[in-house]
DNA sequence: CAACCTAACTAACGTTTGTTAGTTTAATAA
DNA sequence: TTATTAAACTAACAAACGTTAGTTAGGTTG
């Protein structure tokens, strides 16, 4: 047995307790969008992960703690993408497209994930409360500066940049309760009839 | 005593118990709003009323029917709204902009209320929410006939309906997060800028 | 006055909640 | 083989839950 195998061995029991935690976030992800937090037991949970509620505890701290995972491991993965359109030399309509997309995609890809952290932010803890709304304000702050600087650059109708800005955060929300694979949209089409709407509006 | 004067006793003691329980409604809106249905017990909410928590029990039936009565009750004015903006003899583009005042306005006015419904709708129990999303579904297919019919005329772009209507429905729920009186924007100010949006987008 | 009713109360019910303690099982390391 | 460890289990806790039962106080009606 070298150190190779050895090496293997170790990841393959890290990853069987990594998988059983991501196991237990993701069907919480799932089960809390159906049910809300407050109306998900933790045995509930538990059934669906296909172990005890005890048992549950050798892998996470609280109930609290899954949904402050969920709710900051996606609102940092926003944060990121943000971070990286802002540095792409792109005009300021094709940053705010890329935005658009990148929601688009967070939805289809990770809805249960996202719509916990829509619907359920506001079960949080105080202190992690105060955390997620500092985030929150931060990626609103960093958007309406995009959106500011389009429309000093003349990309943009000198809009109410707040309005401008929950206007197109929330025109976004609608998409995790309706996209269904079985509609037969594909992510990219869904991104690129809601910019036009928001980039030019509906009227003729 | 005449008939006028007994009227009037019936009508005030009558009137006592429709405020009482309308006291518990408006709080349980209230309470619902900022914790959740799931996360707001009987007894917070008697709390708020100032009554103890058997005591509701004379003048409601239950913690669903408080649910129910709140959700229903502001989904009706939508349903109502929409059918009399249905008949006025305005343009299309005008008619979805009249409608897009009432969202702000009925956010702005019952504010608690359509947030219950924007969020708690999913816990209402299997038989009303078979209800509601038929009721929901009616009024987006109205609102989506609004819009195919605004096409057809002319008057909007050739976009997607489904996306289309969706993106006004939804773009308007930030404002129940957002709006506070203390901001100083009249909801006159707010849904114009919003229609301005939605109507001609932001690029220049 | 007597009968009645509304709306409040206290007390308690049977569940369900998140969580802890202690135990068992099975796999790995020495 | 023996010791160790991770991860499952059962049992139980104390608290909170929605709700019901029974009672009481005060105003209304006949």
């Amino acid at each position: 047995m070298n150190s190779d195998c050895l090496v293997d061995i170790t990841m393959s029991t890290t990853k069987l307790k990594i998988s059983k935690r991501e196991k237990i976030l993701s069907e919480a992800a799932k089960l809390f969008r159906e049910k809300g937090f407050g109306g998900s037991s933790m045995r509930d949970l538990a059934e669906k992960v296909g172990i005890e509620a005890a048992s549950m505890y050798n892998h996470i701290r609280s109930k609290d703690e899954i949904l402050e995972e969920i709710c900051f491991s996606v609102g940092r993965k926003y944060d990121e993408q943000l971070t990286e359109i802002e540095k792409q030399p792109c005009s300021f309509s094709e940053k705010i497209e890329s935005l658009i997309a990148f929601h688009v995609k967070m939805i289809i890809e990770n809805g249960d994930a996202v719509s916990v952290l829509n619907n359920d932010w506001k079960f949080l803890n105080s202190k992690k409360l105060v955390e997620f709304k500092a985030m929150r304000n931060e990626y609103e702050k960093h958007l309406a500066s995009l959106i500011t600087a389009g429309i000093e650059e003349g990309s943009f109708k000198p809009v109410n940049v707040s309005v401008a800005l929950f206007t197109i955060l929330s025109s976004l929300r609608w998409v995790e309760l309706w996209y269904k694979p079985s509609r037969g949209v594909t992510k990219e089409d869904l991104a690129k009839d809601i910019s036009a709407i928001l980039m030019n509006g509906i009227k003729a």
